[in-house]
DNA sequence: CTTAAAGTAGACCAGTCAGTCTATTACAAT
DNA sequence: ATTGTAATAGACTGACTGGTCTACTTTAAG
């Protein structure tokens, strides 16, 4: 398995395409077809279709680490700057796909969540690993006074991690991501305040 | 169409396959399994599986609207009470169907808003009317002096029912209701409070 | 140069999909 | 009693599904 070229590019093809109709509306010959590989090679990677959804997911877990932690690990910034840059890349990524993707973690925890342990359990690591990224920086925002430290930053974590999924489908199914930016207000406004004296 | 017991039954199944396993997962004979119907009859009432999911959803909504009414806009029960009993019954249905349903709109809207701009509309009005009763109850509890004055209701109502949504998709991905709880009790502690004289 | 394995290639399979078709039954109006 | 229509019934269709199979090509090791 030295070239993993052709694997890579079933995966990618697969991640576009899976974001854009989900899961199980994306057959494998769909795949097969807008990257331009035969279906024995997608057999030689992959042992089924789950198995190549597990990879799908798994890479673009890894991929978008990468993106959070240079959001939210940007000891350069004040925390709650690096949440609301965070912030703005979502707004802007969902401007990009025109309201149709959002977030395939999101999207596969819905459609799959019922459909399959292994799924679900997959997905759900995903969610942990970004709550953690969040509780580091939420943290550092307590260290600083800047948030009051009588909320458990594990809860806030989950708290907005929750809005900002929730707010994403409502984006989808409005077309706008004014639920996007009026969840952030919100959550500015009343939750991640300085403490009072 | 006098009678539509017929009718009625595939709706019935219709709604608690797709809830289970999401729309494109659930194939027509097996809804017509379920309940005993043949073919025929379900594209004499239904001009396609599009229409049929349509129909689900209306009447899913009119359902839910009775329950909601009853939970929102009950004129003996304080506003911010009558919240945290709809927030109660949304955690007490999530534990009924171990955590795997969830919401039947909150699950399409993220299946099909991308698939279809009807089923997009549709369950975008769902959300819409929602967020209405979210309204009333806000600006209830506003006009109680119960809440701050100084954020829209409107925005209240999104910023809620997002959060919401996106709990219940955490739960289901955590396979436990405690993302809600997260939500609910930040929500009261932090968002939902008395204005500061 | 030989050989074994990795990878490519796509025809093919059984099963399932949404949807169509024809036949039949139930029931109302006349 | 007759006729028209609403409804039931399910066999059937072509397209497509995930997955298998065999044949071929490339690559690297001995």
């Amino acid at each position: 398995m030295k070239n993993n070229v052709t694997r890579d590019k079933l995966i990618d093809s697969g991640a576009q395409l899976i974001s854009q109709q989900g899961y199980n509306a994306t057959g494998i010959n769909a795949v097969l077809k807008t990257c331009g590989v035969p279906k024995g090679s997608f057999y030689h990677y992959f042992s089924s279709k789950e198995d190549f959804g597990l990879a799908v997911i798994e890479h673009f877990a890894t991929t978008y680490d990468e993106t959070l932690v240079a959001l939210l690990e940007d000891s350069d910034t004040p925390p709650l700057e690096r949440l609301k840059r965070y912030f703005a890349v979502g707004r802007d990524h969902m401007h990009e796909c025109d309201h149709t993707t959002g977030c395939l973690i999101g999207n596969l925890g819905q459609e799959l969540s019922g459909q399959s342990d292994i799924f679900r359990d997959a997905l759900n690591l995903v969610f942990q690993r970004w709550e953690q990224r969040f509780v580091h920086c939420l943290q550092a925002a307590q260290a600083r006074g800047d948030i009051a430290k009588h909320i458990a930053p594990e809860a806030l974590a989950s708290f907005i991690l929750s809005g900002w999924e929730g707010a994403i489908l409502r984006a989808k199914t409005l077309k706008s991501v004014e639920p996007m930016e009026q969840f952030e207000k919100i959550l500015f406004q009343q939750v991640l305040v300085r403490p009072s004296p």
